[in-house]
DNA sequence: AAATGAACTTACTGGCGGTAAGTATGACGC
DNA sequence: GCGTCATACTTACCGCCAGTAAGTTCATTT
């Protein structure tokens, strides 16, 4: 979908922006998914068929767009659990198995993606590392804070605890994309085999 | 530590090397703690008192680098570990929260070389990031899976299981380092209440 | 003594993130 | 209608860094 014509210097006839940010943002998972976590700001900025600093002007540094990028992955990956978990009441073994097994099954349809997002961007300082696991932690610590107080327990491991899940998640992914052979449902099942009994207790 | 003069060029007076592989790794780490995880290969040479290329010629790429130190931060990680489980039969619940603190404990001691080892590289491939989190994973999956034989259960979960372990305490410990403020030993016995009742089903 | 090889440094290449300067178009006042 | 300013681009550059080729000095061997 890339465009090809080498556009001249100048305004563009019309006067309007030729592609706007969520352009550019989908031409940079296109090229992330094809080239791999490694690609570069020119070829983006040249299958969305513009040059660098109109990346810049939209989306801002590299670290920036990485930022955007895991806004929309985290997204994806809340609105794929939603489907699981559609209220804190009802949270039992099964369904969280499936909120794992669907998570597994995202991260590893968007795989280049999830490299580029989280270990993609040169000089990363912590607080830019937390901002994709934050993304998806912080739903997750809401909704085990109001399951927490529900059950009359301590809240305030909530956010621990999401951290943790989502690390968790995290590496795991990792793993079972590179070296694993077993179905997804396998290892959801399995971490939540982990992890279920701590939740409950 | 680090030497000041200009060497010459040529061979150096009494034909041995100036320094070794481990001198490097350690002048790395000194450059890492002080400049931050966005070190470059040359002021890593700087410090230890030679150039670039001999860098090369002793461990090899950046990529290459950063494994090495990854395997010295596992060392690390295990070695603090081991001071606290010394064999699998006796595995408790303040057991395994000592461990993590430990552990939150060593990653905070060295907490630009996790950055360096674990975002540090450049184009990471699964692979790559999978090798300080398998360095560290592997003992512990031995662990676990005597653990699970011993007490008559399917030892098949321990990889996955290791694998999550060691997710969450990356992730919890990134956090931990740059946006909470609790006691290491809070954050361990949070993480043990989490995961303990699933260990010991 | 000459030749070979080992252990360095210097100096370069290529690529990338980021930016300054230049160029073509639209809009607005007179 | 025409000059002026704002806008939306591109080109061309800078600096930095990973990685490498070529050059230099010392030791060893023949």
């Amino acid at each position: 979908m890339s465009v090809r014509v080498r556009r001249r210097p100048g305004r563009p006839v019309g006067g309007l922006h030729v592609v706007d940010r969520d352009a550019l943002l989908e031409a940079a998972e296109r090229v992330i998914t094809r080239d791999g976590s490694g690609a570069s700001l020119e070829a983006i900025a040249l299958e969305a068929g513009v040059t660098k600093p109109v990346v810049y002007a939209r989306v801002g540094s590299r670290a920036e767009l990485s930022n955007a990028l895991a806004v929309r992955l985290a997204d994806r990956l809340i609105a794929a659990a939603a489907v699981q978990i559609t209220d804190g009441s009802r949270l039992d073994r099964v369904t969280l198995a499936a909120f794992f097994c669907t998570s597994l099954d995202t991260i590893g349809a968007n795989r280049e993606l999830f490299l580029y997002v989280t270990r993609g961007a040169g000089d990363d300082t912590p607080e830019r590392t937390l901002f994709l696991a934050g993304r998806s932690a912080s739903p997750l610590a809401d909704l085990l804070s109001h399951w927490r107080k529900r059950q009359g327990h301590d809240p305030s491991v909530a956010m621990p605890w999401a951290y943790a899940i989502v690390g968790m998640l995290n590496l795991v992914s990792l793993w079972w994309i590179a070296e694993s052979d077993l179905p997804a449902q396998v290892v959801a099942d399995q971490l939540a085999e982990l992890v279920w009994p701590g939740l409950e207790a």
